[in-house]
DNA sequence: TCAAACTACAACCACTTGGTAATATAGATA
DNA sequence: TATCTATATTACCAAGTGGTTGTAGTTTGA
């Protein structure tokens, strides 16, 4: 019984790194999650993420909403689409794309909201410093 | 009322993404997410993270965990902690690191859990169209 | 058929990055 | 002091990537 894919059919919810804790096992697997990662690892994709979100729109909407270069768009639909995070659909002369699975929002909510604490500590953090160092001046 | 800075002190919750509806808005806070989402988007660190997930190791444990180069390890150690992935603490003459905020195990499990959906759906996919090509031979 | 609009693609360049080898630094031990 | 261990740092190279320009293909309308 070959277990070379992602899926295992016997336990429910197991996941990659359960399975990491004793070894490195499942390359595979942190390689997709690493793609994964990687598409939304830069501001244009993000942007056009973020563009996305009211509901589907055409190259050329996404275009004005963005500020980007045609073909600089038209690159990072093709890798966001092959990622399967926005699907796509012609209609007439314009392609639409939109956001294939609405879990990628709730997961940018909960990064985001992470990153606001995690921002908001370091503030403090460096406030504390700086009045130290200044000694109530 | 300058808010260049994330934390916006008026709305509770108010992310980013929602910001993005009307327009491009706060690039500084997408390119914190990228930035974010680009620590982990390289196999090296994710199995790094992987091996921390039993707890606090040393450099040394890391390497022997991930069977990765020291100085590779050292420098992606660098990363991990500047962007506050994980904590440092020196032991000695060792150093271990532990992961700073448990919740990126969460993060970590919510996207296997979707990458692994979309990868069965795929999988029928493919089954699909391979029985459809050969007809029930 | 011709032109215009929309999208995709290929080639190119500048820049970044993962990995490695060599070296440096600091603590522990003899 | 000399040596060994553990970690960090530097320099370097090969590979990958974002952005742009130019071009090709496709659909719509005159």
């Amino acid at each position: 019984m070959p277990t070379k894919t992602i899926a295992k059919p016997s336990a429910s919810t197991s996941n990659a790194l359960n399975q990491c804790e004793t070894s490195q096992l499942s390359p595979a697997a942190l390689g997709l999650m690493a793609d994964f990662f990687k598409v939304l690892s830069e501001v244009s994709r993000l942007q056009i993420v973020c563009s996305l979100k009211p509901g589907a729109k055409s190259v050329t909407e996404i275009i004005e909403a963005t500020a980007l270069g045609q073909a600089n768009v038209s690159k990072h639909l093709k890798m966001l689409t092959q990622a399967g995070v926005v699907s796509r659909e012609q209609r007439g002369v314009s392609v639409y794309y939109q956001i294939a699975n609405p879990f990628l929002f709730e997961l940018c909510d909960l990064v985001y909201d992470a990153l606001s604490v995690q921002v908001q500590q370091q503030n403090q953090h460096l406030e504390g410093l700086s009045s130290f160092r200044q000694a109530r001046k």
